[in-house]
DNA sequence: ACCTAGATAGACAAGTCTGTCTACGTCTGC
DNA sequence: GCAGACGTAGACAGACTTGTCTATCTAGGT
């Protein structure tokens, strides 16, 4: 079965998940990942029956990274702050690495323009993890929910922007928003 | 010369615009666009010499008219939180009516991986435009310049956010976050 | 009446795309 | 020793891609 992970298999899906972020899901073709991952074709289809079925396993694989290297980057702070500057820190150093690419699930998205696709399903349930992971870091710090889904828009709204403007200026105007409301929150709960 | 605009170019640009959008860049075929602008091939390449030149002014005219839309949204308020109402406003009014497509020019820049490609700079100096309008909406009511950049993140935030979650939500909080900042600003203003 | 510019339809080149197919090799368990 | 699983290499189908080409038609100016 399954049950013994093929190293072929893996190779393919990091194959995958390279091209797929660096280039785009449609220009990317299987010839493109077959050639890059050494492996026969007839191997490739064996693994994923379709371009799409390893776009899903793309997608899971990747959500999954993401969300658990954003937890890495949240935890052991010692305030919301420090949640905050850990969060936006860990999506600078990202911006910088990947030459502002931007959001890979995101990205994926884009390409999928009817919103009932299984892609962009995938991608809902993956951001809405992302939301949940918010409350997650923010909670043990008596931050509200409300205020936890604010800074996720702020998290949102920082990658996009440092992809748009090929820049970190948005991460840091995003922080410093953070900050400000993290700010606002503990002063009216003190009134 | 270029004078008299051809009702060629036009409808050439203005299927493009709808199908670039609607579909993304890649997947959408000039065929496609030749076929659904009933010109005749020879035509579609008189006016734009090459799919990425159309592209170019697709980028031109679709960033001036959102830019342009969006200075109508926030125009005429009588206090930032006004300005910020009626641009978060505008936002969801078109996720709705778009299905959650997302940015189209942000959509078009992840097609796009060269950060130094003319599409990705293209892009850059259209949110920038979009930076300098917050200034420009927002300085009337006294807002300064930093607190405009982290509101453009917000909104930046808000659109990708919905287009991942398929709802409005991040919208909300977006514009709830605005109202907190700026509420802040003017408490901070008059300490 | 004639000439030119612009539009038309459509063939075409040269390449890409995804997915299926055959034919051959190699490794493992029984 | 041999069957079956797994791998490789590569041909192939059929559709699609961008961009160029020819050949015909039509309208306006002189």
């Amino acid at each position: 079965m399954l049950s013994t992970p093929s190293p072929h298999r893996e190779q393919i899906l990091a194959t995958a998940t390279r091209l797929f972020f660096e280039q785009g899901y449609t220009i990317t073709g299987v010839n493109q990942i077959i050639a890059e991952s050494s492996v026969a074709r007839q191997t490739f289809y064996h693994h994923f029956p379709s371009k799409e079925a390893l776009c899903a396993a793309y997608l899971d694989a990747r959500g999954a990274d993401w969300i658990e290297a954003l937890r890495r980057a949240g935890n052991g702070r010692r305030s919301a702050r420090g949640v905050a500057r850990g969060l936006f820190g860990y999506v600078e150093e990202l911006a910088i690495e990947t030459h502002f690419r931007g959001c890979g699930m995101l990205n994926m998205a884009s390409e999928f323009a009817d919103a009932g696709s299984a892609v962009r399903e995938r991608v809902r349930v993956h951001k809405s993890a992302q939301r949940a992971l918010m409350r997650e870091l923010f909670l043990p710090f008596g931050v509200d929910g409300p205020l936890t889904d604010q800074i996720h828009v702020l998290v949102e709204g920082a990658i996009a922007g440092a992809a748009s403007l090929l820049n970190v200026e948005p991460i840091h105007d995003a922080l410093k928003a953070a900050e400000g409301l993290l700010k606002k929150a503990g002063r009216d709960e003190r009134r």
